[in-house]
DNA sequence: GGCTAAGCGAGACGGTACGTCGAGTCTTTGT
DNA sequence: ACAAAGACTCGACGTACCGTCTCGCTTAGCC
């Protein structure tokens, strides 16, 4: 391993970058966010961003993912009640950040393949482990007699709570009510054998 | 009404820069996409291009909004064939743009908000139009007992395709056989009375 | 002779073109003049003015030079006399337009050698003619023994008072008195010989 | 004094920029100069160039003026002989940079209040001040028994000169004897009293 | 009176340059 | 070697203006 030599990274630099970088996503926007605003809110040289960060997108990447609780929910006794604590996770992920930031990082993601490889591996990957834990769960407890698709219930989970954020652009109050109903529904379809093998995937 | 004085707007140039932006957009992607080239291909110059949009973002969302068809299918004879015709139509409007197109529009949307309006006043009402006629037709069939909320279904019908598509970029291969699935399990759902009242909405 | 065929041209439009033109040179200065805005003030299309004109420059040319009065003043009874009316003929050409409107239409004539040949066979051509006639009446008179080089003398007439405007910048109201002595010192020079055959050209 | 932070403006860069607008100037003369084409040749961004002047013209300017040599000459024992090398002096600066290029100067000298103080306080003075200088060596010398307007005197040098290459469009072949003869004729102008006190100034 | 040709105001057209802004890199001085 | 500051190249943006063209309409002379 190499010495590390000549003056260390000041540590409180990062976490400066982070917090101006998600100031001023929720103060102006994601399109008007310039690295000159960060460096200049944060107190700290462009290069010192540059040295931490590839890009610009990858600094807003950084700064909004930094603390993203994924960890799998405690088992909450049955499938429904399960993938409704999944559902929250995700309603929180989405709902947290300031408007414009989940589409804007999306994009951005789309832009840059390396990106989106990391988005894949990590955040994607993070909560593919909560489906197919709450899953193996459900068919251990015997309310599913076969393992479904993962990567179908994952949909069928995410992209409504998406598309009603940022597609329908729907009433943000009746999210939470339309979140459940999701978990429920989504349950509900599962044991009626849907999911299982080819019939959906 | 004001009758027009002065030469016309020529129709071709319209055309022309719709046909251009989308070209360039599949040659060389969103984010490299620039209104001079657009101007350069399109034959045109670039006031031309700033008379009929104000930004480059609306002038995308124009070009690739511009023929997208949103008619409602006909009657397929029962729920399930109708959804799953709908879904079709939402595979094609998503799946058919360059690769990044609509995660770059979806940003640029949320990123104004005149262009928001717009996007929900335009494509997303024309959707919740066909899913409100398909939604009808089935209780006028005695498939369903009540109308199920039309903003529900359409999230759910809408969002697992986008999540497949760009949130969890799964294999579009499986896409169509995941769409079917969906459409059906949807029906099955709403059969069993989810999305009534109460219940979802 | 072609006979004139369709509508004739509105004279009154190249009186509003000119009109128009000089009050927004004096207005808003030389370098911001546009031809758009001269159309409309003069409530005239751009066509019009491009009908008569074939660049902007020329159009200017045209509004300033209109009616610049060049007639050779009257025989004053010495040299002296007549050169002092030909320079006050010559400070009025110049200082009478709006500030900066003769240096700039002096770029433009440098700039377009058509404009250049029209504004030596006019303007100077003109001015040239009066010295020419003013030196030849000295010699009539016999207060000259050889007729001067004019071209020298309408350096030495014009030079000076073009200076003393647009390239010093010195106080307009001591121009009468500058532009006298002008006159008065350049007939002491004559006078003297100089000026004369080899000694001068 | 505020000691400098950051990095320091690379001088290079303003030697470049104005060699390369003396170039362009050169080639393809004053109205066809475009910044773009300043940048690319000096290969250096459009940037560097506005954070050093404000607008096109001023790069001009600065470009053109930022070497003009306007020293006193040496004394050369007589009025007239110390006359003549200042109007030669005149002559150089006038007659040296490419065709259209002092025209155009002017024009734009004429067209912003920064830019005219900035030429009458530079260039104007320092020519004013070797006027003066030679003037006061004449009344030293006994030649003039009181000192004229250097104003005046100025005028006359420099206007006759500037008149006969811009105004009159005359042989340039003939400038070096014009300007000879000038300084002679206005030294025996001076010599005969023109110019003292109330007869011209 | 009808026909033809050219004028008219209005404003869109292609093109070119402007001056600004942002990204990512580099070069200072200090610590 | 890292820090802040800020100049650097590059390239796109949106605006402005020029000179041309295209509308619908008016105004003349010639049949």
């Amino acid at each position: 391993m190499s010495q590390p030599v000549g003056r260390p990274r000041d540590g409180r630099v990062d976490g400066a970058i982070a917090a101006a970088a998600r100031e001023l996503l929720a103060e102006q926007g994601y399109a008007r966010l310039t690295v000159d605003a960060v460096a200049a809110r944060a107190g700290v040289g462009k290069a010192a961003i540059y040295r931490r960060h590839a890009t610009k997108e990858q600094m807003i990447f950084a700064a909004v993912m930094h603390d993203l609780d994924l960890a799998t929910p405690p088992d909450a006794g049955s499938l429904a009640a399960d993938l409704a604590a999944v559902v929250r996770d995700i309603v929180t992920s989405l709902a947290t950040p300031p408007p414009g930031v989940v589409p804007g990082l999306l994009a951005d993601v789309h832009a840059d393949a390396a990106m989106a490889a990391t988005f894949v591996g990590t955040f994607v990957k993070a909560e593919r482990d909560c489906v197919m834990e709450v899953l193996e769960r459900a068919v251990d407890r015997g309310e599913l007699s076969r393992l479904p698709d993962p990567a179908v219930v994952h949909a069928l989970l995410l992209g409504p709570i998406f598309a009603w954020l940022f597609l329908l652009s729907e009433e943000r109050e009746r999210l939470p009510a339309f979140a459940d109903a999701l978990a429920h529904g989504l349950a509900y379809m599962l044991h009626g054998g849907f999911g299982d093998g080819l019939s959906m995937g």
